[in-house]
RNA sequence: CGCGGGGUGGAGCAGCCCGGUAGCUCGUCAGGCUCAUAACCUGAAGGUCGGAGGUUCAAAUCCUCCCCCCGCAA
């Protein structure tokens, strides 16, 4: 089929990859470069790196609002649309533009965790599965009739780079699945009544807050790393949290107390105590705590706030 | 020109501001103690202090340039 693709960040990339091997991608969208990273260079999209290499078109606009853009998109005149993370609305008109309209692949199983941080807010409120769901787009937010779904276990061990990076390849091979049998597939409509929102992710929320139950920051910490990824202050200094063990017992210090112990890094939670396992001081790398206590220590009885 | 931290024996850190050839915790190796041990004791090996210049009687420590890693911010 004759596809145009739609993405911005690296989970989109092997979804544009598959495509590319199995369809004729004529041409794709992606966000706009902008400074990013340290000097602030101008940075285009892993998308836009990769079509780049491949050789097919990119186009960049910043919003698909304007006639003249629409106008542009239909003129490519392709079968499809594929929708990864792409990061900008798309209005009717796109919507419409080719005769399977646009599909998108999304990182969760609809109607659960629509929006925007749907790998992260699924590990972070315990869910046992995750999926990737692959749906026809309307004008509402992942409110489109689903075509095909896959399951993804998440386990004690499921962080988010881990579900990002399964979800991506189960997506892109749903895809392709969908397009070979898109004539065949029946939508099935999202029930609204079993859907919820996984809201952007908000810097504030990297912040560990010690009042919580120690299972509750275990699960966060393990779906944001490692990006945002959790951080605490010591001494004014951020140290990033990467990997905890929660523990089912209380030393009956204060929330955020460092607990006197010969095992490493203890802080005491809103409920149990959690153990860090891997930490990362500002300009130093992810190292296990017991690395870096052999030669940095905290001091016991501090309140980390 | 966005802001900032760091590169010191295998690992993690201190020393650098106030120059005088390197220290701590751990690991490694050997020996000892012990019923035994990840415990303890004794000893040993292991570093051109990221690289190149410069200042100096003397530089890990001061100056210049370069390479690499990372945090913030975006």
């Amino acid at each position: 089929m004759k596809v145009v693709f739609m993405g911005t960040p690296d989970f989109s990339v092997p979804v544009l990859e598959a495509l590319v091997k199995h369809h004729e991608v004529v041409c794709v969208y992606t966000r706009a470069p902008k400074e990013a990273g340290r000097g602030h260079k101008e940075t285009k999209t892993p998308v836009h790196l990769f079509a780049e290499q491949h050789g097919i078109e990119v186009r960049t606009p910043k919003t698909l609002r304007l006639e003249d853009e629409q106008v542009a998109f239909r003129a490519l005149n392709a079968d499809v649309a594929i929708v990864a993370a792409y990061g900008l609305i798309l209005p009717q008109p796109i919507l419409e533009a080719f005769p399977y309209g646009c599909i998108n692949v999304h990182a969760s199983l609809l109607p659960r965790w629509r929006g925007a941080a749907p790998i992260q807010r699924a590990i972070e409120a315990g869910d046992e599965k995750s999926g990737v769901t692959i749906m026809q787009m309307d004008v509402g937010l992942d409110t489109g009739d689903m075509l095909l779904k896959g399951e993804v276990d998440i386990t004690p061990e499921t962080t988010g780079e881990i579900l990002h990076d399964a979800l991506s390849a189960i997506g892109a091979g749903l895809i392709i699945e969908v397009l070979d049998n898109i004539d065949k597939i029946k939508p099935e409509k999202q029930d609204d009544a079993l859907s919820c929102y996984a809201a952007k992710i908000e810097k504030s929320e990297s912040k560990l807050d010690f009042s919580c139950p120690a299972e509750e920051i275990e699960r966060k910490v393990r779906a944001f790393n490692p990006y945002p990824a959790t951080y605490f202050e010591y001494e004014g200094e951020r140290f990033k949290v990467l990997e905890v063990e929660a523990l089912d017992a209380d030393s009956g210090m204060e929330c955020g107390a460092i607990v006197p112990n010969d095992t490493g890094l203890l802080i005491q939670c809103g409920q149990g105590m959690i153990l860090v396992l891997k930490i990362q001081r500002q300009g130093k790398k992810v190292m296990d705590t017991d690395e870096l206590l052999r030669g940095f220590s905290f001091a016991e009885g501090t309140i980390l706030e």
